[in-house]
DNA sequence: TGTTCAATCTTGTCGCCGCCAAGATGAGGG
DNA sequence: CCCTCATCTTGGCGGCGACAAGATTGAACA
C-alpha cells in the first residue's frame, strides 16, 4: 500500500504496475494480487487514501486559517491546490474515470467526504451574497470547485505557473457570470 | 488515424492499443509503427489533430454568437465544454502530460493556437475591467481558462451534472476573487 | 521496357504486463 | 497431531509495445 504510494508518485500512474510494487517490496509478481483481486482494487483502495488525506489538507489549511469565511474559502483552495501539486499521480488518479470503480462504497465514502468539506465552506458564502435555494449553493459549489479543479489541473499538467500574486485559486458564484463581470451589459444571446 | 481517433473515443485512452487499431483496419500488428515509430506519436498525432477541432469548435461556437465581448466568452466556452463532452477521452489525452510529448512542435504549435483562441477573448473583458497590465490580463486569462477546464473536467468525470441554469461554464476575473464576492470584508489573510 | 529503390506491410521474437491456477509454507486452534 | 486458513511461490496464458529481418509493390528513371 505504501510502497504502491511512493511507486505511483515516482513512476506515474501509467508506468504503475502490481509487479513493480512486488518486486520493491521483495516478493513474487503474484502476492500482491491476494490483497487486491485486480489492478482496480489497489488502485480504488490508493484513491480512497488519498481522498482522506485531500480531505484533512483542506481542513488543516483551513484550522491555520481565520473563521472568516473569504479566509476559509482561501484556505481550502490552497489545500486543495497544494495537495495537486505535491501529488499529481494521485490526484490525476482520484480524478480518473476510466480507471476507478465508483460503485466501491469505500471510495464513495472518501469521495464523498471530500467533496463535504467544499460544500460546507460554500455555504456560507452564498449567504453572504442572499442565495437561499438548494440549486443556488449547488451552483456556487459548483463555480468554486470548477475553479479550483481546473487550476489545479493546468498546474500540474505544465499548462500554466502558480500565479504569486493570487496566492490561491479563486472562485465567483453566480449562475451567470459573464453578467457579473460585465454588468450593463446584454444577457445572454441564446439561453 | 481516422481509426484510432474512432477507437480512442470508443475503447477508452487506457484501452486503446496499436494492435487493436491495426486489427480495426485489417492490417498486421506492426504496420502502423511504419507511420508512427512509437505509440507516444501517434498520440501525440491524434491531441494535435484534437486541439485543431477544439480550436475550430470554439470558433464556431464564437461565429455563431454576437460580437459581444460577453456573448463572445459565452460562447467559446460553451465550445470548450461540448468539445469536452463530446469527445471525452480525446480530451483526457490532450491534457495527459504523462502520455504525450509537448516538444514536439506539431503539438505545441496546435495546443497554442487554441489557447490563443482563449486569451483574444479574455483581452477586451480585461479592457472592459480596466486591466491594462500584461499580468493582469493573463490572471484573467488563467481563472477564465480554470474555470472552464475544471467545469469541463468534472463534468467528464462524472462528478457534477451540467448546470441547466447556466448553459456555459462562467468565470470571473481579478486576482484576488474573494475580495470580489466577498466585499468589504478583510482582504486576505496571509498574502 | 527493364532495373532500381524507397515506402509499406508481414512475420517472428523479446520482455513486461494483468490475471489465473496449483501448490508450498507456516502459524493457531480443535 | 492434524486441520485450516492466510500468505506466498511457481508457472503459464494472452495481450501489449517495440524491434529485426524479410516480402511486396509501385513509381521513377535510363
Amino acid at each position: 500500500m505504501d510502497t504502491g504510494l511512493s511507486l505511483l508518485e515516482e513512476l506515474g500512474l501509467e508506468d504503475l504496475s502490481l509487479r513493480k510494487i512486488a518486486a520493491s517490496i521483495g516478493v513474487s509478481h503474484a502476492a500482491p494480487e491476494h490483497h487486491f483481486p485486480s489492478l482496480r482494487h489497489l488502485l480504488n483502495a490508493l484513491a480512497a487514501e488519498g481522498f482522506g488525506s485531500f480531505r484533512e489538507g483542506m481542513l488543516s489549511h483551513m484550522q491555520a486559517a481565520p473563521l472568516h469565511p473569504a479566509d476559509q474559502l482561501r484556505a481550502a483552495l490552497r489545500g486543495y491546490l497544494a495537495f495537486a501539486t505535491e501529488k499529481p499521480h494521485l490526484f490525476r488518479l482520484m480524478f480518473n474515470r476510466n480507471r476507478l470503480d465508483w460503485e466501491d462504497p469505500a471510495l464513495g465514502a472518501a469521495g464523498e467526504a471530500a467533496r463535504q468539506v467544499l460544500a460546507a465552506i460554500c455555504r456560507p458564502v452564498a449567504d453572504r451574497l442572499g442565495i437561499e435555494t438548494p440549486e443556488g449553493r449547488v451552483s456556487i459549489e459548483h463555480l468554486v470547485w470548477s475553479q479550483a479543479h481546473g487550476y489545479a489541473h493546468l498546474v500540474i499538467d505544465g499548462k500554466i505557473e502558480i500565479d504569486s500574486a493570487c496566492h490561491a485559486p479563486n472562485s465567483v458564484p453566480l449562475p451567470d457570470l459573464v453578467n457579473f463581470l460585465l454588468p450593463g451589459e446584454p444577457a445572454d444571446a441564446k439561453t
